[in-house]
RNA sequence: GCACCCGUAGCUCAGUUGGAUAGAGUGUCAGUUUCCGAAGCUGAAGGUCACAGGUUCGAUCCCUGUCGGGUGCACCA
């Protein structure tokens, strides 16, 4: 039934060939990577072999660029002074064209300051490149699973973080050269069905989409008519084992609902600009044939027990309320199966048919033992093999008063509404802005604020903890939103537009401060990346890009561009162009759109 | 009762397998309009990292306990 809990039921609340041969033997590695891996031989040299280098960007700009931390443990374990252990090291360390200057501090850090004709080719570099100089990893087939609503009713703001967080995976893991799988495992199947199709019959049968306009207010209408009505009650249910019997009448008007339904699925993640469509939908009841399957397999691999008709997967790893083993529940005694076996079901269709590598679940953190039970069971059935599962959970999207988001009434609030809101905003504030402008091009600037304000206020929050909702400060176009970075994409291009022709392979020279710091950032974006692929955490990517556009800023006001000449100027608009192409680079990973001028 | 998550500046949030004087934004105050678009930039003030112990050269981070908030725990999804 969807990933998302039903309210109504429940009534819980929901350059460059060269440089690439200056910079090290093997190309293309992060600067993290590197440092790592020359400072590891340099601990082996000094006899602490396998003592981790702990490199890390240094956390103050007196400290340098980055830190090697990892002596201080290291001497710690050889019983030896940290400092005379941190000379040491420093006497083997190379670091020979990647460091300009180091230095001992503290209790035995080792700073490090990089070198500019290094950062000044790894920038180059990732000028020339499509992917900006980031290394692909070993490519894998990876599925996202998103979004995942419950066809019943409309998506509402409960599924908004999970659609717009799978999204921003799914584009990264593509950036990286995965083959990418997007999955939308809708609840379409289930007893509501039977209620709808039987109310449907009752209603509008002649004109279904008119009387599923509005989803919500039918289930809410269905569901006031199953209250009341007993003898509607046991059609309903009629309708259920009609439904599951494969009664070609129910059927129809069950495909009927559910492609309405889809169809206001699809207006949203068309507004939001989401790669979800009809071809990445693969709902619940697809898995209904294999359901006695898994029942049968699991008897077969000697995990099912049998407890007051129902049958059961006894857990050692799970304890119940009196501290006894848990049970998990894959057949109700009445023969109706559960969303585990259909998960169990779905898990095994990925491994087995699709020959997935990993497979992550972007659904909300109360399922968190859910998704354990499920890949605890799976692991022992042996129905996933190598395949990597994991749970990307996140918290709950709350309203300024710090409970769930609702309406003022207390309400859901139907996810289009909120994107039809945010867009009217955003074209109430770039008009005030900029009344000049067309009002098709203000509507297109306010589409792109809008939406990008709504999925980077979301993103670039640590997706595990509870997020407060505020239009004002995710529309603001101070601070760390989505406004202020595309603002300053569109300084950077404005830039270009005044600049006219310049040298696209001219040289970067880094001599003030400004430009160091802005190359030395520039320099992370593999780093950033790459972090993401394996902890699924996208907010670091949006301070990353944050500071990009603050370091920009920075290195605009200290550091004249079109008024420099030559050389100077050329390797300046390298930067800029390094800026721009980060910043969109970036900016679609998240999803969010970037714009020439608003 | 058991399990998981959370508690950091007035507010919204970062803080990497334990590292240096705990950071950013916002708000407040002050300064700044000679290259793009001031929707910018610079600076100041702002902290008992919920509390109490422990581990150690070093703890916001690890361990134990307490308090406070949230979530989940067998025939819903």
């Amino acid at each position: 039934m969807g990933r998302a809990y039903n309210s109504l039921i429940k009534n819980s609340s929901a350059g460059a060939r060269h440089a690439r041969r200056r910079i090290c033997s093997e190309p293309n590695m992060t600067i993290l990577q590197l440092i790592s891996q020359r400072a590891s031989a340099a601990l082996d040299a000094v006899g602490a072999a396998g003592a981790p280098a702990h490199v890390q960007p240094a956390s103050k700009p007196e400290f340098g660029d980055y830190q090697i931390n990892g002596v201080m443990a290291a001497a710690k374990q050889l019983r030896c002074n940290p400092r005379e252990l941190a000379t040491k090291v420093l006497a083997v360390l190379d670091l020979a064209g990647i460091a300009e200057k180091l230095e001992i501090a503290g209790p035995g850090f080792i700073n490090i300051h990089l070198d500019r004709q290094f950062l000044a080719d790894k920038c180059q570099l990732a000028l020339t490149d499509a992917h900006l100089g980031v290394e692909l990893p070993t490519r894998r087939r990876v599925m996202v699973e998103y979004s995942s609503p419950n066809l019943a009713k409309e998506m509402h703001v409960g599924h908004l973080r999970s659609t717009i967080i799978g999204d921003a995976l799914a584009r990264v893991m593509s950036f990286l050269g995965h083959e990418v799988v997007r999955a939308n495992h809708v609840g379409d199947w289930g007893t509501q069905f039977g209620m709808l199709t039987a109310f449907l019959v009752e209603n509008h049968q002649d004109d279904a989409g008119l009387a599923l306009n509005d989803l919500e207010d039918f289930y809410r209408k269905a569901k006031i008519r199953f209250d009341e009505s007993p003898e509607f009650a046991d059609r309903a249910r009629d309708y259920v084992v009609r439904l599951q019997g494969g009664d070609e009448q129910v059927l129809q008007l069950w495909r009927r609902f559910v492609e309405v339904s889809l169809a206001h699925c699809q207006a949203v993640y068309t507004t939001l600009g989401v790669g979800l469509g009809r071809e990445h939908v693969h709902g619940e009841s697809a898995y209904n044939d294999d359901l006695p399957v898994v029942v049968e397999e699991l008897t077969r691999a000697g995990l099912l027990t049998e407890n007051d008709g129902a049958k059961v997967v006894v857990l050692e790893e799970f304890r119940t309320q009196d501290d006894k083993a848990m049970g998990v529940i894959v057949q109700k005694k009445d023969g109706g199966y559960l969303y585990t076996t259909t998960d169990i079901s779905a898990i095994r269709y990925r491994h087995a048919t699709l020959g997935l590598d990993r497979v992550l679940y972007v659904v909300d953190a109360r399922q968190s033992q859910h998704f354990q039970q499920l890949f605890t069971i799976c692991r022992k059935a042996g129905f996933a093999g190598d395949m990597q599962l994991q749970h990307i959970p996140f918290g709950t999207m709350m309203g300024d008063d710090g409970k769930p988001f609702k309406t003022r009434s207390g309400g859901t609030v139907k996810l289009i509404e909120l994107l039809h809101e945010a867009e009217e905003r955003a074209f109430a504030l770039v008009s005030a802005k900029n009344p000049d402008l067309e009002e098709g091009e203000r509507r297109h600037i306010a589409h792109a604020v809008g939406i990008g304000a709504v999925k980077y206020a979301d993103l670039s929050k640590s997706r595990v903890s509870d997020y407060i909702f505020n239009w004002e400060t995710m529309l603001s176009f101070e601070g760390n939103t989505a406004p202020y970075l595309q603002y300053a994409f569109t300084r950077v291009q404005s830039v270009f537009r005044k600049a006219g022709d310049y040298d696209a392979a001219a040289p970067i020279v880094l001599e003030e401060a400004a430009e160091k710091q802005l190359a030395v950032a520039l320099a992370q974006f593999d780093d950033v990346v790459l972090a993401i692929e394996s902890d699924c955490y996208l907010h670091g990517l949006c301070q990353y890009l944050y500071q990009i556009a603050t370091l920009f800023s920075r290195f605009y006001e200290a550091c004249p561009i079109l008024k420099s000449e030559g050389a100077l100027r050329a390797s300046r608009l390298q930067l800029a162009a390094l800026t721009a192409r980060t910043l969109r680079t970036g900016l679609d990973l998240l999803g969010i759109e970037v714009l020439d001028t608003m």
